[in-house]
DNA sequence: CACCCTAGAGAACGAACGTTCTCGATGCAA
DNA sequence: TTGCATCGAGAACGTTCGTTCTCTAGGGTG
């Protein structure tokens, strides 16, 4: 088998499980028989679980880059565009393998004894903002508009993840729309 | 040594070790070095480590409810009520101890593990919402505008506790005054 | 066929953990 | 003083984990 094959078979297998159970939850063992890899050709391609996670996390924040922007470029005016990203969350809600954004989950868990994890969390986070302050520009808004927007979506996150249901995505859209046009206007 | 003095030592020092390194990274003996209280008697007072965490979490789950109550009892419009949550967040972001939102963070090591964690998690967070909703009903808002604060209080929390920054406050804190006055309009 | 490299299955190892047990010291009561 | 209950310190136990090692089978190349 490819070692492309193998990486990604294992990173598809480690995402899943990491995310749906916690990174401490899940041993090597339990990856090995979920991406169907053998411990000797998993350390073969990996240096250790560490790195996998390391790896797992870029993988998710690519995967959430294009997701959203995929999500933002098929909106058409700028304030749409804004919405648009409450409307990939509302999707992502919707999914019943949801649970919460995995950087968040994977700093609680991790954060304060791996600052590799710390970091990557701080970046996935800080790309994010700038691409909401990149979107809030283009529309004309005032500077303040951006980061009151990344912290809906956070919230959005972190409530729906915790009640269960998808509604605090609407709740934030709504919040979000008052918030552009108080924006606009200034 | 009284058995409440011991339960208290125990739970103030299991919360801060906790809530500063997670669950997971915390063990027993750790537990009792810094509680200086003996395995033995830590065990005839709890059960398990399980046991502990709950408590851990109802004690940080009132003195949750008592910080915010407490600084909402001090202002003195609804308007500021409600905006005063948002000065509450401001000063526990400064103390440097903050690691965020200590249910979000079990919610996301222990969640999916443990159904007793993941129900306190939700207990928590509802019994904020729904104290945010009667400040709400209170100030004579649309019913829209609560989940809306909600929101923005739990964004504020996960940027801050990643960002280690306690600016999220403030970008929340305008936000919620935006909302607000939208809300009181219609 | 003979050779060797790689692979899989799983044992093995050392560390860490939650929990229980042992042992000796201490303090109080009769 | 003697007896007894309680306590702290830490060893012990069983489990789990990350990582490495062993052994064997297979498959391509000379």
């Amino acid at each position: 088998m490819v070692d492309e094959q193998v990486r990604e078979r294992v990173l598809e297998a480690a995402d899943r499980l990491y995310y749906g159970r916690g990174v401490q939850s899940v041993g090597m063992d339990e990856l090995r028989l979920a991406s169907r890899v053998s411990l000797k050709v998993l350390y073969s391609e990996f240096p250790s679980k560490a790195a996998i996670v390391l790896e797992v996390l870029d993988r998710r924040h690519a995967l959430w880059d294009a997701g959203v922007s995929e999500r933002v470029e098929r909106a058409t005016t700028p304030r749409e565009k804004l919405l648009a990203i409450y409307d990939y969350l509302s999707d992502w809600f919707a999914d019943d393998t949801f649970r919460g954004c995995g950087f968040i989950n994977a700093f609680a868990e991790l954060g304060s004894i791996s600052p590799d994890v710390a970091q990557r969390a701080r970046d996935h986070k800080a790309g994010f903002q700038a691409y909401v302050a990149r979107l809030a520009a283009a529309a004309g808004a005032d500077a303040s508009l951006a980061p009151q927007l990344s912290i809906l979506a956070e919230g959005a996150q972190t409530t729906a993840a915790i009640a269960g249901t998808g509604e605090a995505a609407i709740h934030a859209r709504r919040a979000a729309g008052i918030l552009i046009d108080a924006a606009m206007r200034s």
